[in-house]
DNA sequence: ATAAAATACTACTAAATTGATAGGATTAGT
DNA sequence: ACTAATCCTATCAATTTAGTAGTATTTTAT
């Protein structure tokens, strides 16, 4: 399961999308289109904008906007943003490699060969959904 | 990131089933060999037993043994065990589901349309690897 | 100039989850 | 009776999650 905070942030990008170069939304709205608190939500464009998916413009009239194109905006890249790791184990993961503690010898072993191809998969499938893919009809 | 508690399940399973119908083994020498601490994985074999995947021998000599084949226990069946749902947004849930508060309408939504397409593929990788899979070389 | 409207930023917090530890109860073999 | 093993429940510290709160800053409209 992904967090609120990774369901809600492409929400908003989809929200974005909508209007994708055809200027601002406000956070407000976007909170009001998709039931998500808005506060909550300042947080979450916020960090979408520090990662560089998003654009704004402050003060009367300002607003967000989608910067990359939706097409180039994978769920696998929200979900490492927000979540973390999409590997089930720490020692496979490829942006958020980690040695399991618990783990002998890493290149005999049994379960990171497996936990790779799980991974290397799901990886594939998250690539594949992009914030286009919610947009399509 | 499956949990440390799923991820210490699949390591007993795979211990147990290397002795599969051979005999019992002790928590502790599992215990032993994959570096799970002893009582943790108490409860977990307990679970595990409760769950009809191991069964038990109490008192001097006892122990744990795996009660399905091998290849009947798949990483999918142990993560939504320990860790539950596989889907990325409880909407989309088979065995776990829970409506989105922050959805409209679930048949026209275009977040589980996607979603669920992600549940799918992940889910049937999940189900291909089992405790088998550990045990080959 | 000033008020209003919007984002930017930081700090805090309650509740749930995770990863255990502790201690006793129960059962079976010697 | 003693010992070795599972069975069961309670507790706990640390972390994460899902927010809330408040203020600062920037921009536009009047």
């Amino acid at each position: 399961m992904m967090s609120k905070k990774c369901k809600y942030a492409i929400k908003a990008l989809v929200q974005l999308g909508g209007k994708f170069k055809q200027g601002n939304m406000f956070t407000a709205d976007i909170a009001a289109n998709e039931s998500i608190p808005k506060k909550f939500l300042e947080q979450i464009l916020l960090e979408l904008k520090h990662a560089g998916y998003v654009g704004s413009h402050k003060g009367y009239g300002g607003g967000y906007f989608l910067k990359k194109d939706p097409e180039e905006i994978s769920v696998a890249d929200i979900y490492r943003l927000f979540d973390g790791a999409i590997a089930l184990v720490p020692c496979v993961a490829v942006q958020f490699y980690e040695k399991c503690e618990d783990c002998k010898d890493e290149k005999t072993c049994v379960y990171r060969r497996e936990f790779e191809v799980i991974r290397e998969r799901t990886r594939d499938v998250m690539k594949e959904v992009t914030i286009s893919s919610f947009l399509e009809k």
